[in-house]
DNA sequence: TTTCTATTTGGCTAAATTACAAAATAGAAT
DNA sequence: ATTCTATTTTGTAATTTAGCCAAATAGAAA
């Protein structure tokens, strides 16, 4: 496999890694419609702070999702909608849902 | 988070977890037009045969790529084309290729 | 049946991932 | 300036994953 071509792969690989966690596939529904803090995530979750606020960071990094600081929340929101899309067509084929 | 919707997205990150991998997407990529064997795989990407053997198990576990056999030969085929109408939306949004 | 060839499985190690708790930052409110 | 509140970072332990090698299967070919 020639090196440019893997390359792509590799980076192709990240996102799915990044969406490859039920919590950030939740994170990803939530704020779908809805702009959510890390707290509010958080209690929506049941998990630590801490834990949260890193799934956030791996989505944020990949472009997944953007944050927007307004005072002292930073509210979230999807910004590749077309994840929901193959989810939902995914799911159509391997659960026959 | 209640349990049948937990459980929801702990299934579908293993969709995502099965796909988030570099070999694992060349492999979809490859079967997507042309039927192929474990060991012309394994070749294409230059890495050990198990090691190959394992990462098609993987997408075949869940479904996303079938294999038929013919005499000696495995040949896989891609079940799920919109795996990649998502991956090329999803690399549009994110670097703006 | 014996031999070949393709594929899978098991064992092992190294690297990556996840979670929580505790400490550190950042900035708003008092 | 001090105190609160939200968020991030660091440290660490437990679990999972990926890779190779060697051994085991499966079945076609001889």
């Amino acid at each position: 496999m020639n090196k440019a071509i893997e390359k792509e792969y590799l980076e192709s690989a990240e996102i799915f890694k990044a969406l490859a966690h039920p919590t950030r596939l939740f994170i990803i529904h939530t704020v779908k419609d809805k702009k959510l803090s890390v707290k509010e995530l958080t209690q929506l979750v049941g998990i630590d702070i801490s834990t949260m606020s890193k799934h956030l960071d791996i989505l944020k990094k990949h472009k997944i999702i953007k944050g927007e600081k307004h005072k002292n929340f930073i509210y979230y929101r999807l910004a590749i909608p077309c994840v929901l899309d193959f989810m939902s067509c995914a799911m159509k084929v391997i659960n026959k849902k």
